[in-house]
DNA sequence: ATGTCACTTCGTCATTCAACGAATTATTGC
DNA sequence: GCAATAATTCGTTGAATGACGAAGTGACAT
């Protein structure tokens, strides 16, 4: 009971089930992550966590990054068959393949080239909508200072 | 993705996974319910409101009576997978295991031999675990909405 | 019609939780 | 050593959630 309810309060957050999805195609660094969730470092730190905890992501550390991928083999069945329905579920979801357009630009990029994320001379949700911005080619305007990511 | 989020939602509470275990043998009157998992009918209606906007469970009247039920045939992949996912983890679930025996004792009894969650003189989940008690051994089987018996 | 019963809905309270900035840890490079 | 970078942990805040009692709704009995 306590691994069901772990996993469905893991699966009940929209962040974290796209971020779940975005490791489909292989391991991601949280940068990365935090690049496409667009969230503050501390806020997908927390959620990556959640996803470990409840047993559907590992983790690595390479160098000064910290990488996570999906479960490998010998995880539960409780788990995979949570995957499997995530994965069936939101085959064609349209959040999901906005996030995987923007995996394309992240994923061939090496971590050292996302710096600005933890900039210290400007906040940090700011500066990772800026360098979003950039890496997107508009140099738009800016919101400032509050997010209001609420499912 | 409003699918997947809202069944996770709905199967990330412990009380609402009981529920939904319970009804695998057939339908249940709330009142059998609020029996089961001893909390005040307020709190089990609002479950149920839950479950049934997921899609997990119908809900027919009989008379003054609610019945809830899973989903049938013509549910959704998304639901008819969670539901499988839920049963195939909780196989041998202790808690899942108590509640079916509780369910023993309850599913045979009348609804109208269940009185006593809405008294007026008491607390109602005080009264409820005083029903349970006093209603050891009442025969009787599963009967239509005919109150037949008077306290 | 009046009352009772079986919920359901409403309003409230306490807890949980997502989001963030700040501080901390860990690793790399100078 | 020291500074910079990547990630985590800590502490706070505001919104969502679960619990309940009270009030409301509809069905049935008298």
């Amino acid at each position: 009971m306590k691994t069901i309810l772990t996993l469905a309060r893991a699966l009940s957050d929209e962040s974290r089930i796209r971020a779940v999805m975005m490791l489909r195609d292989g391991e991601l660094c949280v940068c990365q992550i935090i690049e496409a969730l667009k969230l503050a470092p501390a806020t997908v730190s927390k959620h990556m966590s959640i996803l470990h905890e409840a047993g559907l992501v590992e983790r690595h550390k390479r160098g000064k990054w910290a990488y996570y991928q999906l479960v490998r083999r010998g995880a539960p069945p409780a788990v995979r068959q949570a995957l499997r329905w995530l994965f069936g579920t939101l085959e064609a979801d349209t959040q999901v393949a906005r996030d995987q357009k923007t995996l394309c630009c992240v994923r061939g990029t090496d971590p050292s080239d996302l710096t600005g994320c933890y900039s210290t001379t400007s906040r940090s949700w700011s500066t990772t909508a800026a360098a979003s911005r950039k890496r997107s080619k508009s140099g738009g305007k800016q919101q400032r200072n509050i997010s209001k990511r609420r499912k």
